[in-house]
This record gives structure tokens, sequence and C-alpha cells, in this order.
DNA sequence: AGAAGTGTACTTGTATACAAGTATCCAACT
DNA sequence: AGTTGGATACTTGTATACAAGTACACTTCT
């Protein structure tokens, strides 16, 4: 919604872009495998002209990397900056549960709470669990209407993504972050933008910092 | 620094990128103005295919805009924009204020001291405080050290520099300014990461509210 | 044998030609 | 006169052909 492309005019570039996305977050596109242009061109049934423009947006939201010797590769997963996005997470997701304070209307809590009753209710199954919680912060992204907080929010998601295979969801992990979320709609609720944002914030350096534990235990994650 | 394409190739495509988006933040290209391709192109003294990946890679940055029909124009100036811009702007500078208690040496903290006695003492004459205001944020930026952070902070920046015409540099603005940086400073230097990222935070949003204020005053930014 | 130089194959970047879709303008008809 | 139809000119999207630069391998010379 806060997408630079608002409808994705069904252009070959767009599906390109779609399904390349897809493959880099989903590891089919291994890291640090390069990118040759004219195999995949063939690979996707198109011409290099629509592919390059797929790479070239993907590269900005880098899900590519630009090489200095010229080539294209599929970004490598290090510890840094699973750290750093999710700082920033913390930041837009504060900013927007600050936002989100001042306009919530009484239906927007309602809606609110319903998630996470539905999440409370389903906190035994690992992937409900972290449905609701995914809904909740979209909700919460909705209601604070910062298009550019949004759009910057979508991107860190979209990065987290490829460590998602690395997160864990312990069932103590899930309550915790149960008891966050009836924080964060209380503040919210509550009007008190102050201690909204400090718990949206806490609440992410937490999933950060767990999510720091289990990448290092395991030492799967390189550089 | 935290730019996705890390060395600028000498291409064509870098090149028209650059020129276009002096031209859009310099308002030379007027908002609301749609881009022709095979124009351009030729006032730019290159074929299309470059001129579509600067202009891709522009749209990506929001700063052009695809319409729904399929035309390409230079985005309209609105309030609300100004507003939310700044909002992730305070989310983002708070951030990296809170990394910097973190990460600043002796030596950084000299640099910060030094940026703002220089502000102090220039503080008479609006563009020379204005530089140091932004060298100030830069060196903070690199001191916290998150790219994503910078990265975000450098495409709101862009986004803001459209809007400069209409900023004001009153003296009073400039002193308040210059009283915000030296407690900044001095909140890094205690390593006071919560107090550094609240100042951080309210100084950029008094920049919100006075910008707004001029802005509303004058009537001429649209929507 | 090792190193250096050359040639070949392949990469990306650019231009151009082509196709498909859209708006506009004029004319003809109700 | 207003509206509707069609033809035309122009838009963007895509494919392909071409150019320039790079890496690699092979050969040759010391």
């Amino acid at each position: 919604m806060a997408d630079p492309q608002p409808q994705p005019r069904n252009t070959g570039a767009h599906v390109v872009y779609g399904e390349l996305k897809r493959q880099i977050l989903s590891l089919e596109l291994k890291p640090g495998e390069r990118i040759y242009e004219p195999a995949m061109a063939t690979a996707l049934q198109v011409s290099r002209t629509p592919l390059r423009e797929a790479i070239r947006r993907l590269i900005s939201e880098s899900l590519l990397e630009q090489q200095a010797t010229g080539g294209v590769i599929v970004p490598v997963l290090d510890q840094t900056a699973i750290s750093e996005l999710y700082d920033v997470r913390a930041a837009l997701e504060s900013l927007m549960a600050r936002e989100a304070c001042a306009n919530a209307t009484e239906a927007d809590l309602e809606e609110l709470r319903g998630i996470v009753a539905r999440n409370a209710a389903l906190v035994e199954f690992a992937d409900e669990a972290m449905k609701y919680g995914v809904a909740l912060h979209a909700a919460i992204a909705r209601i604070a209407g910062n298009s550019w907080a949004q759009r910057f929010h979508e991107q860190i998601a979209s990065q987290v993504e490829r460590y998602r295979y690395f997160t864990n969801n312990a069932p103590e992990r899930r309550d915790e972050a149960l008891a966050n979320h009836r924080l964060l709609v209380d503040a919210i609720a509550s009007k008190d933008a102050e201690k909204a944002a400090k718990v949206a914030f806490d609440h992410v350096i937490g999933a950060r910092d767990e999510t720091l534990r289990v990448i290092s235990s395991t030492g799967l994650v390189i550089e």
C-alpha cells in the first residue's frame, strides 16, 4: 500500500520482479550466488530488458547486490545486518505505535483487541501465533497511517524474511510476545504515546536479542 | 556510503540518474510535470534504455511517481508528506543517537564538540549554521554505524530537500537548534542513550512543527 | 617449469527496431 | 448540436542487435 507502484500493472517486469523476489526470500536463490542475465532471462522466459528492470529494482531494495567488479549477486547473510535491521524496525514500530495512539478510533481498538484475543487462543500453535503477530503490526501500521514508515518497515520485513529459517518459535517466546502485544494494545487504548512507543521498541529489541542468541548458537550464518 | 550502488561505475544510466535527481530536487523539473521518455532522452543525449533505468530507480525512491494510467510524473508537494517525513526522520535520528551512545569513542566526541563549536561561532550566518547542522547529523549517523538507518535517513533527506525553499531560518530557530545540538552531544558524551534518543526525537519534531507553521502561513504548498 | 602475452568467449551496457495499448481529434450520424 | 465512431499519432513495454570491456585459458617464450 505504501509501495511506489500502486497497482502492479501486469507487465512482464513486474512478474519477473515478483518471481525473483520470491526466489530470493525463500533462499531458492542461494546467498552469494551470482545472477547472469542471459541465463536468468531464458529461465524466466523473458528478454533481458524486463529482467534488468526487475534486477535494478531489487538492487535498490538490497535484495540483490551490485558488485564493484560489475556482477550482481544475491547478498550473503550476516549477523551484523540482523542486528541493524531489528534496530531500525524497533524505531519504526515505536513511531507507528506512537502515531497509532493519536489516530486510533474505538473501532480500531476493537480490531486490535480482537487480534490479540485470537492470538491468545492460538498461542500454542507456532505458525498461527506468528500470523496474528504480523496481523497486529500490520493493523497498527495502517492505523498510524504514515506511508513512509510503512514503506521502510516493509523493506525491513523483506530483509528479515531471509533469516526466517533461523528464527525459533519457542513457546515461552510466544508467551512473552503475547504479553507484549497486550501491553502495547493497552497503551494505545489509553492514548499513552510514550508508553506505547517504549513497549513497541523494547518488544522488537527483545525479539532481536532472542534471534541473535539462536543464530549464534547454531553458528549457521556466516561473515 | 549506505547506497546500494557502492561505487558509481561511470555508466550512462548513473549520470542520467544524478542529473535527473538534481533537476527534481532543485524543482527545475516542476512538481506534477510529466516525463516523456523520448523527449527526455534526446534532451539528455542518451537513448531511452539508460534513461528508463534512471527513471525506475528514482521511482523506487519516490522521487518520481508511476501513475495508474501509465505515465511518470514528478510528485506534487503536499503538506501531509512533510509531516510524515519529519516523523520518520525523528525516529531514525533518535535511533542513531541511541546507537551513537554505545559506539562513540573519545575521538568521536571531540569531533562532535568541534562541529557544535563551529556552529556556535557561525550561528549568525544562516547557511553556515545549517551546514554544520547537517554535518552534525552526518557525523552521528557515521558513529552510529547502522547502514539501514543511514540509508533511509538519506532518502528522507532527499525528500525534504524538495521543500527546502519553504523552510525559513529565523535567528531564534537557529539558536534553538544550536541549544538542542549541545544537549544532544552532551547526552551522547554521558552515554545516556535514553536521553540522547529523546533529545534527538524532540529536536526533529520541533523542526517539523516549525516547518509546518511556516508552510501553512505561506499557503504555497498544495493538496 | 613458470610467467607473460595474446586471443577467444562471455559478460554487461546501450541503441534501435518493433509491438501493443491509449488518448485524441475529427468526422459523420442521430 | 451533441454524441459516437473510427483513424491517427504517440505513448510505454519488449526484443534483439551491437559495442565495449573483462576474465579466462591457452600458447609461447625465457
